[in-house]
DNA sequence: ACAGTTGGTTGTAGTCGTACAACTAATTGA
DNA sequence: TCAATTAGTTGTACGACTACAACCAACTGT
């Protein structure tokens, strides 16, 4: 496999180059928001927080922290949810002031259809050699292992 | 250079994997958008629209399609660049109802500022080995190649 | 027991972006 | 020449998100 620079020499520069690659492939190129919003028919933030909650139930304290939203937004997006019969709050049995989000089995389909749609991969990535997809597999793989969760 | 898949082997299900770990890296771990739009004092479209009018100078309409957001709102986002001093229309020479959008000198500096901020690559991709960030660099500049422009 | 804190809700106000309608000025084509 | 089109501007209305203030109910520590 050739692993000669594309064009610059210094780490730094490469670094920056792969990056800024990265961010116009995801950002520009295939961002999947709209598509994700007009099939569920809501916003991303609500999308988010369906996703947030599918991958397990959730406080409504813990949900804002996630989403990085304020608890009165908070209030909103899991009214409407809620509204939507994708997710019904129950509350803490230890804590009567705090309400567990769980998804619906109708939440669960639509996250996981949201999910879908996001994961296909565009074209040029499924097109790859298969040498090539699997050193990008074994780098992103490492690259999320290395941070956070 | 070990190129075993991570996981799993269909190439379908390692591109969904790569597509996926790529979105969360680019969106949910370095997202840099609020960075610079703090730095620049204005909202992400307008540090869109001046780092476009940055690679060269365009008409409204063309720089309304570059940003996929209609007329009216152009003109919003260019009297405010305007108003910062940042940008300036002429008229074109060769259709007087056209406007030519050029960034000025202290537009050109502002939109290489807000490019530093967003190629600043993510601690992790520096730390890569030597191999592994070559070998990134040579495939996602090759997936923008294979791609639009 | 009770002051202080926490989890959640309600309401309000402001910004940002989207989508139209309506308009002027300039250009194009029959 | 003149109707139709195009480039840009102005204005208006709306949805989505952000940020506060104020509040209630429940829990905590002393």
């Amino acid at each position: 496999m050739r692993t000669e620079p594309t064009v610059a020499t210094s780490p730094e520069e490469t670094a920056g180059r792969v990056w800024r690659g990265l961010r116009a492939l995801v950002l520009e190129r295939h961002e999947r928001r709209k598509e994700v919003c007009d099939a569920l028919g809501m916003s991303f933030i609500r999308v988010k927080a369906l996703r947030r909650l599918a991958a397990g139930p959730r406080t409504m304290r813990d949900l804002a922290a996630d989403l990085i939203i304020d608890a009165p937004y908070t209030t909103v997006v899991v009214d409407d949810l809620e509204r939507r019969g994708l997710v019904a709050r129950e509350v803490h049995p230890a804590d009567r002031r705090s309400k567990i989000v769980k998804v619906t089995p109708e939440g669960e389909r639509a996250a996981r259809r949201a999910d879908e749609i996001l994961s296909v991969p565009p074209p040029v990535i499924l097109a790859l050699p298969a040498g090539d997809l699997a050193a990008l597999d074994r780098i992103v793989t490492g690259l999320l292992g290395t941070e956070g969760p």
